[in-house]
DNA sequence: TCTGGGGTCCTAGGACCC
DNA sequence: TCTGGGGTCCTAGGACCC
């Protein structure tokens, strides 16, 4: 049996967490940039705002219900989840950490799931402050499921036997399970399946033609026969991405070459976080899709590198260079970013024979960078294409406080 | 004027190999 | 008239996730 432990509207109730006058009260938490509405409280969703909702067309609801607004905080997220994610952990044999604010847990042997469960859900309450909500049954699509049934009752739903999980299946809308997006829910739309019950009677080759693989893999799953196995060492990745929009349109080369920068200095800090290297290097930029008077172009360009690195200097001149191609002039971009790819251990490098190599002078250089900027904060050494006034960067005008990672920001109790 | 960021997996097609 | 079979690697694009 799986478990799918959600926490409930996350960064809301960690907002809220430090600022318990809130309780009761509406509040949404902003994309980056302040762009849209990515988590709202229980009091936010009941005044008529929507996941994703961009603010300025809800700014008037936010007015008239006082709705209480934040920046994105991911440092305090980040280390809210480590708490829940900790605590959890010490409940099943095996944790499989799928998101920020989400983990299936497996449950083994564990008997008695019915008196279990709750306790498992206090529990985390009570030692971090983060409603969580648990959903468990015999794959992990039906624990989703689950756990979008428990959200309308006390935050737990067991499906241990076909009768459940029939009854469940009965009514729950097919845009609603895990796997089913805009595209797929058209299709259906097209057919008539509305509900979890009516899809999984489809045959498995509809499934298979339809949705590929992973179609096949849901209709297992619908009936109970696991197709999708826990993974407890997700944490290797494949790719690297930093990427963010801007708060100006930016039409000057000189200014993408700023913003390149910092992004590439990023990203070589976390890949030499990680203790990895990249063989390649991408570039690309977006312009605003949702102005139709603009010239749109997204441009996007590979690197491949001969040696592998995580290098500020070497990624930041790949990132400054190649974002010089691609920018075409009179055009207004939105966004860019840069991702690494055909990333290897920092242990393995394998140097080429063709390329005279620095003999580990610029992982000097970036150990002094990383050494400086832990000390006296990000930021501090920098590369100087990164530009002085970056007129162009993020819009954080409600960030709350650093409440659990930054010493000054401590609570004080009177 | 104002619409996020960071991921995963799958498929198809091209280039290249023997 | 009729030109193989079996691979790998890479890229681009689609769909989905939170």
């Amino acid at each position: 049996m799986f478990a799918l432990c959600d926490c409930n509207n996350f960064y809301a109730s960690a907002e809220r967490l430090f600022r318990p006058e809130l309780n009761g009260k509406p509040i949404v938490v902003l994309s980056n940039n302040d762009g849209c509405v990515i988590a709202r409280s229980e009091e936010a969703k009941a005044c008529g705002i929507k996941m994703g909702d961009p603010e300025f067309l809800v700014r008037d609801l936010i007015k008239k219900f006082g709705i209480e607004v934040f920046s994105s905080n991911y440092v305090l997220y980040g280390d809210m989840s480590e708490r829940v994610m900790h605590n959890l952990a010490r409940w099943f044999p095996k944790l499989d950490v799928y998101s920020i604010d989400e983990a299936f847990g497996w449950l083994g042997g564990i008997k008695g799931l019915q008196h279990y469960i709750p306790e498992v859900r206090k529990s985390v309450v009570r030692n971090t402050g983060i409603p969580v909500s648990i959903g468990v049954a015999p794959t992990k699509t039906l624990a989703k499921l689950a756990n979008k049934l428990s959200k309308k009752t006390n935050g737990v739903m067991v499906l241990d036997n076909d009768e459940k999980i029939t009854a469940a299946v009965k009514e729950f809308p097919v845009h609603d399970l895990w796997g089913v997006g805009r595209q797929h829910y058209k299709k259906f739309e097209a057919l008539g399946i509305r509900t979890a019950a009516e899809l999984r009677n489809m045959p498995e080759m509809w499934f298979k033609q339809n949705m590929t693989i992973m179609g096949q893999r849901m209709w297992n799953e619908l009936w109970g026969r696991p197709a999708i196995p826990l993974e407890v060492m997700r944490e290797v990745k494949k790719g690297i991405t930093v990427s963010r929009s801007f708060r100006n349109y930016i039409e000057d080369p000189g200014v993408l070459a700023e913003a390149l920068t910092l992004y590439a200095s990023r990203l070589a800090e976390k890949l030499r976080n990680e203790k990895l290297r990249c063989l390649y290097l991408q570039v690309f930029l977006y312009t605003n899709k949702n102005r139709e008077d603009h010239p749109q172009h997204f441009p996007s360009h590979t690197h491949k590198l001969l040696i592998a690195s995580n290098s500020t200097t070497d990624l930041v001149s790949i990132a400054v260079r190649v974002s010089a191609r691609l920018f075409r002039p009179g055009v207004k971009y939105r966004k860019a970013g840069v991702i690494a790819t055909g990333l290897v251990p920092e242990s393995e490098l394998q140097l080429n024979a063709f390329y005279d190599h620095d003999h580990g002078k610029k992982d000097v250089v970036s150990a002094v960078l990383d050494k400086l900027n832990l000390a006296y904060g990000r930021g501090t050494l920098r590369m100087a294409t990164e530009g002085y006034e970056k007129k162009w960067r993020l819009k954080h005008e409600y960030l709350s406080q650093g409440y659990t990672t930054r010493w000054s920001d401590i609570i004080k109790v009177k």
